[in-house]
DNA sequence: TAGGCCATCTGGTCCT
DNA sequence: AGGACCAGATGGCCTA
């Protein structure tokens, strides 16, 4: 039974040892040798006609991929993706040179490229950008500027226009011709589309690197994930403005009790159910709008995701918790991991903690007001830049290999659970010395075991 | 081996 | 006529 998570697998790359080098050469040129022998069989095999047919139209003149009619008819095959099935079983030799690419992320951009989050998408430079992309199968020719000057040619019409009668096999030939290009710009349409969705799942934190998400798993991730980060943006609106949020979303204790008994899969099926899986606990908004969102909101005892104290505000809204510190203190908490953040002032002369914060990449929380507005990255650099996706990664591999709290655990540290805040200035080292966090005021030891949920840094834009 | 996912082919429809 | 879009069919690959 196939299911999303078993993309979680990490896949080795197979390797070739020296002693295959020979071996794999020589079945190169075995296969070589295999595509002249086609060319050979399709030239001579037919009649002329078929021939000129195959010259004319199989080997579409807009493809950047040169495609034998052979292969047109018979299995699909792309350069890059799915390859003619060649028998070399006994050899255990892939003859399909991207055949690694299968399991990766597909490159689509440079390294240097960095995705604006904040930036406004110009659609016109976004669709030349696509269009000069190596990796679509119809390259975009340069349109030659037209010369007013030149004449316009006449076609004839009506009468003294001259249609020539076409044989059977001439029309055949402009309908196998017509369907070659059809075929041809339907693949690059594909290829456009999955581009679209490659850019998508750059932007969502997902999962390891070389694991992959599937088209509509990316698709409702997008959603959720936004509804997310939007329902993010209006409490701490409502909380700027002084509204106190008084419903948030109900908590699914009966799911997080099947998670408590599932063990180590909870994390994953976690993140699964409340990104990638449809909720069945679907509801409109009062404006009509349909939103399918459910994750692990409404912690609090009073029933609300929202919670002041005398030391700052919890806001939990879902996959994400947000911790507001009136002296500068705050913490983003999801599923998959933490972030804390302090003001450098609160450092005194710990170099670790100013080494940290001078290498994040986000601004300063000096005051409740402005604590998540700063939290813009100062920089111009990318969200999904590769820092900032090996620390999602080590959070989630962190929260991967940890186990929930039984749901009696939940429930008494619920029970246990008040409103008031808990101050915590102790250094905090999680895991291992590479997986240093800030000293949080506000985060406090309790409230951590409430939610048990691993201890890595993570990117506070979550 | 069954099932999921994927790329591709293909014919139909709609639009310019 | 030709291109875009769509959905069904098909076969390959991968995993349990």
């Amino acid at each position: 039974m196939y299911t999303p998570l078993h993309r979680f697998r990490v896949r080795f790359p197979k390797t070739k040892s020296d002693q295959q080098q020979p071996l794999l050469i020589f079945v190169y040129i075995l296969n070589s040798f295999y595509y002249c022998f086609r060319f050979l069989a399709t030239m001579f095999g037919t009649d002329f006609e078929e021939y000129c047919d195959f010259n004319d139209s199989i080997c579409s003149n807009d493809s950047g991929i040169d495609r034998s009619y052979g292969d047109a008819l018979a299995t699909p095959t792309s350069i890059n993706n799915t390859p003619l099935k060649h028998d070399t079983s006994d050899l255990g030799i892939s003859l399909t040179p991207n055949k690694q690419a299968i399991n990766v992320r597909r490159k689509l951009f440079d390294d240097d490229y960095e995705f604006q989050l904040h930036e406004p998408l110009d659609i016109k430079s976004f669709e030349d950008n696509v269009n000069t992309m190596d990796n679509t199968s119809t390259p975009i020719k340069a349109k030659k500027p037209k010369d007013t000057t030149k004449p316009k040619r006449k076609y004839a019409n009506g009468k003294n226009r001259v249609t020539r009668c076409k044989s059977p096999t001439q029309i055949m030939r402009i309908k196998r011709n017509r369907r070659m290009k059809a075929n041809d710009r339907e693949r690059n349409r594909m290829h456009m589309l999955n581009e679209a969705l490659d850019r998508l799942r750059c932007v969502l934190p997902t999962f390891p690197e070389d694991t992959k998400l599937t088209k509509i798993e990316t698709l409702r991730f997008a959603h959720n994930y936004i509804f997310a980060l939007s329902q993010t943006l209006e409490s701490l609106d409502n909380l700027n403005s002084g509204n106190i949020p008084s419903e948030g979303y109900a908590l699914n204790y009966e799911k997080l009790q099947q998670y408590s008994i599932a063990g180590e899969k909870i994390a994953k099926d976690a993140f699964r159910d409340m990104f990638l899986v449809p909720n069945k606990c679907d509801e409109y908004n009062n404006d009509g709008s349909y939103r399918n969102f459910q994750g692990f909101s409404k912690p609090f005892p009073n029933g609300s995701n929202f919670m002041q104290t005398s030391e700052g505000v919890l806001i939990n809204v879902g996959n994400v918790t947000v911790s507001v510190n009136n002296k500068g203190g705050n913490c983003i908490t999801s599923t998959t991991g933490s972030g804390f953040f302090t003001h450098p002032s609160s450092f005194g002369d710990d170099i670790n903690h100013q080494n940290f914060y001078q290498e994040r990449s986000f601004g300063t929380c000096n005051n409740f007001n402005d604590s998540y507005e700063s939290n813009v990255p100062v920089n111009n650099e990318g969200y999904f830049n590769q820092t900032n996706y090996e620390l999602f990664k080590n959070a989630f591999e962190t929260a991967k290999n940890r186990k929930y709290p039984k749901a009696n655990e939940l429930t008494s540290n619920y029970n246990n659970f008040n409103n008031n805040a808990y101050l915590q200035t102790d250094k905090q080292y999680y895991g291992t010395d590479v997986n240093y966090s800030q000293s949080s005021y506000y985060y406090n030891q309790r409230y951590k075991d409430f939610y048990n949920r691993p201890s890595s840094i993570l990117n506070a834009q979550i």
